[in-house]
RNA sequence: GGGAGCUUAGCUCAGCUGGUUCAGAGCAUCUGCCUUACAAGCAGAGGGUCACUGGUUCGAAUCCAGUAGCUCCCA
C-alpha cells in the first residue's frame, strides 16, 4: 500500500466518523463502569456553526474522548434549544416573505408553521458538529421543546408556583418592541450610542408670562407621558419653583414640580422630567411621590392615543417630529450631541424600551443561596476560578427573574383565567376548572395564559430533563449519569444559564448538576474584535475544516485557548495544526518504509528506546496534570512537543537505519509500540488521523472493534530520572557540535572528529554511536589532555573538542571563550555578593544557601577550565 | 458611578506558596541546508528594564500601595 506524501484528511474524516457511528462507539447506556457525562450546551435550533461552537465543542470532544479511552462510560448528550425569541422572529420573517402576517393566524396555525420550519432547518448545526468529529451519543439528542422536556418545564413551573416562588406583577421590564416581548436584563446588550440632548422649555404655571424652566432629555417623544418635573431641593437656582406646577409643551397638561435629592444638579439643567411609564428611575421616583403613570406607547413602539399627538407614529419618528413641533412652538431651546448607553435586544437588536407590564416572575433570592454555596465551597468548580467572585457578586444581588415572554413559540404558561380575570395555576384545563370550583369561583370563560416561558427556564432543566429526571426522578439514566462531570460553556451565560441549572438541580435533587464548569473565552479576530456576522470577520468553520482538515482546525482552536481567556484567532494556528498532522503522517511513512531483518538490536537503538519510554512517561504525567487542571492547551502543547521533538527529531532519527539498510526486528517492534502509544495520546485532539493510522497494515490485522477511539489510554509509568538527565546532556553535546558546524558555516555533510575529556560520572562511551549519527561526527576519542588546534565547548564540567580540518580562527575562538569567561565571572560575582551578605546566609533557607555555594563552585571550576583552554590556544 | 480582571519577546500566552524549573513556550523573524519520512521540512541563532513609580524583604516578574492604559460585568 503506497502512502501519499501529505496527509489527506477529507476521506479519512468521513470514513471514520461513519465507522465509529456504525460500531456504536458514541452510544452510552448505564452499566457498571464509572460514568463520565457531559451535556452539550444546546445551541440555538436556528443556529449555524460559528467559531464559538467550534471551540466549545472541540473542548468537550477532547474531554469525552479521553474519558472514553480511560475506560469510563462516556456519555455526551447533544441537543438544541428552541430559542423562543430568535426562532419566532425567524418564523415571522419567513411568513412575511410568504405574505402571511402573524396577526392573521391562530396560535395553532402559527405553531404549525414554526414546527414545520424547525423540522426543515433546525438541527443543521448538529450535522455540522459531526464534521467536527463530535462523538456525541446522537440517539440521546434532545430538543428543549419536545413533549417530554416541555412537560418537565410545566411541572417545574407548577412546583415553584406552589412553593410560592412564582408570582404575577406589574413591573418595569425590558421591552423588545420588535419581538414584542419582555426580555431579561441579561438579554439586553448595552452599547454607547450617539444621541442628541434636547433642551426643552416648560412653562411654569401661575407665574409671569415668560417664566420657563428648561429640562434636558434624550427622549422628547416621551414628554406627553410626563407626570412631574423634579428638582433637587438643595438647588438654589430653582428655589422659586418649589410648590409650583409646570405645563407640558404641545399638549398643555399641568404637572407638579416635585423635589428629590435624586436629581443630579450637575447634569443637564438640573431639572428632570419625570416619566414613570417609560423610565425605570422615573418609575421609582413616581412610586415614591405617588405620581400618575401615563403609558403612551403601544407594544410595537408606536405612540398610542394617550400621547394625544402623533398617535400611531413610531417612537423614533415621533422623537424627530416632537423636536420639530417644539422648535416651531419656540420651546426647543437648543440641542447638543450626547453619548449614552442604550440597551438593545440580544435577539432582535431593537432598542429596548422600558415598559410597564404584567409579567410572571420567579423570586430568586432564596433559590440563589444554595447555588452560591456550591460554588463557594467548591462542590462546583469554576475554571478558571477568577469567575467565582463575579458569580458571587451577581448571585448575592440577584433580582427576580421575569419568566414570561409574550410569544407563542415556547412552553405556554399553565395559568388559567376565568371571565372575571381571576386565575389559577394547573396543568390541564380540567384541573383548572376543578381548582376554580374548589375556590368557589366560576370557571366560565376559562382560557389559558397567552404567554410562554423564557427559554432559559427550560434550558435550566437541561442536565436533568435530557435524562427525563424531572418527571421520573428515579429512572436508571438520571441515577447513573447525574450529576454530570464537566460543563463547557461561555462566561457570558454563567448567570442566566449555569446559575439556573445549579438552582434547579438543587431544587430537584439537592445536588448540583455538574462538578466542573469550564469557561471558554470569546473567539476574537486578530485585532481583538469579537467575531460577528455583521463585521464579517468570522471565518466559516466548515471551510476552515475543508482547508486545513478537521484535526488541524481542532488543534488550531486549542493551541491558543487557555480557559476563560479570550482567544485571538488566527488561521495561522490552523496551519500549525495541519502541519502537525502532516508531521505525524510523515513520521509514519518513515517507519512504514523500513525493511525489517533478523538482526540484533544495536546498543544505540536500545538506549534510544529505553530513553523514549521514560520520556514518554514523563510527558504523559505532565499531560495528565494539565488535564487535571483543565489546561487543555498546555496538555496539547506537551503532546505536540513529545511527538515532534522527542519522538520525531530524536527517537526516530536515532533508531532510523542507514539508507536502504534494514532495521532490527526488536527496534522495529519497539518503534511500532511507541507509535501506537503516541496515536493514543493524540487521539482526543486529532481523532481522524490517529484512527486512520491506527488501522494501517503496519500494525497488522485489526479486529473490527479494535479502534483508536476505544483504545486504552496509556497510564504514566515511572520515569528514570538519571536516564532522562543523561540524555539531556547527550542532546546538548549533539546540539553544540551542530552549532559549531553552523557557526563555522560548514556543510552538514562535513564530518568532524570529536574528543571528549570527561570528568563527570557520565559514561559517554554508551553514546558514541548516537553522537556520531546525530552530529555527523567521524570519530570519537577519549582524552585526558587539552586539545590544541580545536574548538571546544563545555557541557557541565565535561570538555569537548571538535577539530576543524582547516582554518581554526584562533582569534575568534579566543574571543568566544573570553566572552564566556566574562559571563561566568559576572555570574560568580552576583553569587559571591549573596554569600558575602551575612543577612542572606542567616535568613535564607539552608538549602537555598547550599545551592548558592554549589553555583559558586560550579562557576569557579568552569572558569578554570576555560582559562586553561584559552591558554592552550 | 459600583464590581472583577488584565499589562512578560514582533504575535498569542505560561510563569503555583518570593531564591537555577527565573526570565520561558509555540508561532513569526534571521542564517545555513532541495540530508530519499516530511520545504506543510531539517539544523542553528537572535530577541524582553517582566506597563510605570514607590514600598516590604538579605532577595521581587512574583507580595503591598499608588499611577497610566486596556477588557469584561452591573448601574
Amino acid at each position: 500500500m503506497s502512502i501519499t506524501k501529505t496527509y489527506n484528511p477529507r476521506e479519512a474524516e468521513d470514513k471514520w466518523y461513519t465507522y465509529w457511528q456504525k460500531q456504536g462507539f458514541f452510544r452510552s447506556v448505564p452499566d457498571e463502569r464509572e460514568p463520565y457525562t457531559i451535556v452539550m450546551p444546546p445551541p440555538n435550533v436556528t443556529g449555524v456553526l460559528h467559531m464559538g461552537h467550534m471551540l466549545n465543542n472541540t473542548i468537550q470532544d477532547v474531554l469525552i474522548r479521553r474519558a472514553r479511552m480511560q475506560g469510563k462510560n462516556a456519555c455526551w448528550v447533544p441537543g438544541t434549544d428552541h430559542a423562543s425569541i430568535a426562532t419566532e422572529a425567524k418564523v415571522v420573517a419567513m411568513l412575511k416573505d410568504k405574505g402571511i402576517s402573524k396577526k392573521d393566524l391562530t396560535r395553532e396555525q402559527f405553531l404549525n408553521y414554526a414546527w414545520e420550519w424547525k423540522e426543515k432547518y433546525g438541527g443543521i448545526i448538529l450535522k455540522q458538529l459531526e464534521k467536527l468529529g463530535a462523538s456525541c451519543d446522537w440517539e440521546r439528542t434532545r430538543f428543549t421543546m419536545e413533549p417530554d422536556l416541555s412537560d418537565a418545564v410545566i411541572d417545574t413551573f407548577i412546583r415553584l408556583y406552589r412553593k410560592g416562588y412564582i408570582y404575577r406583577g406589574v413591573r418595569m421590564v425590558n421591552w423588545d418592541p420588535q419581538g414584542r416581548t419582555a426580555v431579561s436584563d441579561e438579554e439586553v446588550i448595552r452599547r454607547e450610542v450617539n444621541q442628541t440632548l434636547y433642551y426643552v422649555r416648560y412653562k411654569v404655571k401661575d407665574t409671569e408670562e415668560d417664566t420657563y424652566l428648561t429640562i434636558a432629555t434624550t427622549r422628547p417623544e416621551t414628554i406627553m407621558a410626563d407626570t412631574a418635573v423634579c428638582i433637587n431641593p438643595n438647588d438654589p437656582r430653582y428655589a422659586h419653583l418649589k410648590g409650583k406646577s409646570a405645563i407640558v409643551p404641545l399638549i398643555n397638561r399641568e404637572i407638579p414640580i416635585i423635589e428629590d435629592a435624586y436629581v443630579d444638579m450637575e447634569f443637564g439643567t438640573g431639572c428632570l422630567k419625570v416619566t414613570p411609564a417609560h423610565d425605570l428611575n422615573d418609575y421609582e421616583l413616581g412610586l415614591k411621590h405617588n405620581l400618575e403613570v401615563i403609558d403612551i406607547l403601544n407594544e410595537d413602539g408606536t405612540l398610542n392615543e394617550k400621547a394625544q399627538i402623533l398617535v400611531g407614529e413610531d417612537r423614533f419618528k415621533a422623537r424627530k417630529a416632537v423636536a420639530k413641533l417644539l422648535d416651531e412652538a419656540g420651546q426647543l431651546e437648543k440641542t447638543e450631541p450626547y453619548k449614552s448607553q442604550v440597551g438593545f435586544s440580544e435577539r432582535t437588536d431593537a432598542a429596548i424600551e422600558p415598559r410597564l407590564s404584567m409579567q410572571w416572575f420567579c423570586r430568586m433570592s432564596e433559590l440563589a443561596k444554595p447555588a452560591v454555596d456550591y460554588i463557594l465551597n467548591g462542590e462546583v468548580r469554576l475554571i478558571p476560578d477568577k469567575f467565582i467572585s463575579t458569580y458571587r457578586h451577581w448571585m448575592e444581588n440577584i433580582k427576580d427573574w421575569t419568566i414570561s415572554r409574550q410569544l407563542w413559540w415556547g412552553q405556554r404558561i399553565p395559568a388559567w383565567y376565568n371571565a372575571r380575570n381571576e386565575w389559577v395555576v394547573a396543568k390541564t384545563e380540567d384541573e383548572a376548572r376543578a381548582l376554580f370550583e374548589a375556590e368557589g369561583k366560576s370557571a366560565e370563560g376559562i382560557r389559558q395564559e397567552d404567554d410562554v416561558l423564557d427559554t432559559w427556564f427550560s434550558s435550566g432543566l437541561w442536565p436533568m430533563s435530557v435524562f427525563d429526571g424531572v418527571r421520573h426522578p428515579d429512572n436508571a439514566d438520571i441515577r447513573y449519569y447525574y450529576p454530570t462531570n464537566d460543563l463547557v460553556t461561555a462566561p457570558e451565560i454563567l448567570f442566566f444559564w449555569v446559575a439556573r441549572m445549579i438552582i434547579f438541580g438543587h431544587e430537584y435533587r439537592a445536588t448540583p448538576p455538574f462538578k466542573n464548569v469550564y469557561l471558554t473565552g470569546i473567539v476574537r479576530d486578530k485585532q481583538g474584535r469579537k467575531m460577528s456576522k455583521q463585521l464579517g470577520n468570522s471565518p466559516d468553520p466548515i471551510e476552515l475544516m475543508e482547508q486545513y482538515g478537521t484535526d488541524g482546525v481542532r488543534v488550531g482552536m486549542l493551541l491558543s485557548s487557555p480557559a476563560g481567556n479570550d482567544l485571538m484567532f488566527d488561521v495561522a494556528y490552523c496551519e500549525q495544526g495541519r502541519n502537525f498532522a502532516n508531521k505525524i503522517w510523515n513520521a509514519f511513512r518513515l517507519v512504514k518504509g523500513w525493511q525489517v531483518a533478523d538482526l540484533p538490536i544495536s546498543d544505540a537503538q536500545r538506549e534510544a528506546a529505553y530513553w523514549f519510554s521514560n520520556r514518554f512517561n514523563q510527558a504523559l504525567a505532565e499531560i495528565d496534570g494539565h488535564f487535571a487542571s483543565y489546561r487543555i492547551s498546555d496538555a496539547l502543547m506537551t503532546t505536540y512537543k513529545l511527538v515532534w521533538d522527542d519522538f520525531c527529531s530524536w527517537y526516530l532519527e536515532l533508531v532510523k537505519p542507514a539508507y536502504q539498510q534494514p532495521i532490527a526486528q526488536e527496534a522495529f517492534d519497539a518503534t511500532k509500540g511507541f507509535f501506537e502509544s503516541v496515536l493514543k495520546l493524540i487521539h482526543p485532539f486529532m481523532p481522524f488521523i490517529s484512527e486512520e493510522l491506527w488501522h494501517d497494515e503496519l500494525f497488522g490485522q485489526r479486529d473490527e472493534r479494535d479502534c483508536c477511539i476505544v483504545a486504552e489510554y496509556p497510564a504514566a509509568g515511572p520515569a528514570d530520572e538519571r536516564t532522562l538527565r543523561e540524555f539531556c546532556v547527550f542532546q546538548q553535546v549533539v546540539s553544540e557540535i551542530r552549532n559549531v558546524r553552523n557557526a563555522k558555516q560548514l556543510s552538514p555533510k562535513v564530518q568532524l572528529p570529536l574528543a571528549i575529556n570527561a570528568s563527570s560520572d557520565i559514561d559517554y562511551s554508551r553514546y558514541t554511536d548516537s553522537i556520531q549519527k546525530m552530529a555527523n561526527v567521524s570519530a570519537i576519542s577519549f582524552v585526558r589532555e587539552k586539545q590544541t588546534g580545536a574548538t571546544s565547548f563545555l557541557v557541565g564540567k565535561d570538555e569537548f573538542y571538535v577539530s576543524i580540518a582547516e582554518n581554526i580562527d584562533v582569534e575568534a575562538e579566543k574571543e568566544r571563550i573570553t566572552k564566556e569567561i566574562e559571563y561566568l565571572q559576572g555570574f560568580l560575582k552576583s553569587v559571591n555578593a549573596k554569600l558575602a551578605n551575612e543577612r542572606f546566609v542567616q535568613h535564607a533557607k539552608p538549602e537555598i544557601v547550599t545551592n548558592e555555594r554549589n553555583k559558586k563552585a560550579d562557576a569557579e571550576a568552569k572558569i578554570v577550565l576555560l582559562q586553561k583552554n584559552l591558554a592552550s590556544l
